[in-house]
DNA sequence: CTATCTGTAACGATCATAGTTACGGCCGGT
DNA sequence: ACCGGCCGTAACTATGATCGTTACAGATAG
């Protein structure tokens, strides 16, 4: 199963989202987020730091700094969070060669990879239906202070 | 990403299916479809075992002994096969439970949980549209003899 | 200048995967 | 009845991914 990266990085920019509803100014540190998550801080800046690299999120250092989203919620989409944190392949092929010497394993994995892709596109175009703004406002719907 | 068993276990299928259309009688052992799979005949039974409780394979031991088919090759959609060999849920939650001190923390992954869900459905549907038959169909589209 | 952030390297603990050895059980052929 | 060849499975190991942790350099607001 894919890691919880994934299920992180989600988490992190929800938060961003509802605490920039609350002060479009105020950053979120590393340290409270990773309070919210139950991680360590650099665990935190190592998963938003992907983010940055994808365009969705900026950070600023110093007193006074943290993490802004740098998007709308509403215009990052859960696939969008998928591809800025995980690179690999969804499916696996063999860890070692198959025979060459027999055309079934001489083939299937040309074979198999059409399939693979249309199963992992289509996993992914469900992703791309949701946006990190429909996550903040389901998580939302219950009131509560924002603490860590 | 997902590990390498359902490949595995898609060119196992594919293999005794292959096997099957030349022979109906013969069974396939661990050992020649080990070496078609470039592992070792212990993974391979490990694998059919899954398969086996699924109903979709069926294996008889002691000399001639070996495996067979047990529904055909057009009946076994991808998606069975990911199901027999997969338990796990696609996406991982967090592994430390989240905080519950924060409204994100406190209902994030109920709201995740049925967007993860929409997308794991969607890439099973799509599985669920190819068979066994279809991958030794395209397997067997360039001839060879079947040699471990 | 200092305190407080981020950025990132480095290391370790834990776990999943899969390769390997070993051996018991089943069964067809002699 | 036995022997040989197959499956079934436990047990151990090697490898690698993941993620937690420490440490420290760089940036910046006050």
């Amino acid at each position: 199963m894919i890691n919880s990266r994934f299920t992180v990085a989600v988490h992190l920019l929800t938060l961003l989202s509802v605490a920039r509803a609350r002060d479009p100014e105020a950053p979120v540190t590393s340290e409270f987020a990773a309070e919210s998550v139950s991680t360590n801080p650099v665990v935190v800046r190592r998963i938003l730091g992907s983010m940055r690299r994808a365009g969705l999120v900026r950070s600023q250092p110093g007193p006074t700094g943290g993490w802004h989203l740098h998007r709308e919620p509403d215009e990052i989409s859960l696939r969008d969070v998928y591809r800025a944190v995980e690179d690999e392949r969804l499916f696996s092929m063999h860890r070692q060669q198959p025979s060459a010497d027999c055309p079934v394993g001489r083939n299937i994995q040309q074979a198999l990879e059409g399939y693979f892709q249309e199963a992992e596109h289509a996993m992914e175009a469900k992703l791309g239906e949701r946006t990190i703004a429909d996550v903040a406002a389901e998580v939302t719907r219950y009131s509560g202070r924002l603490a860590g």
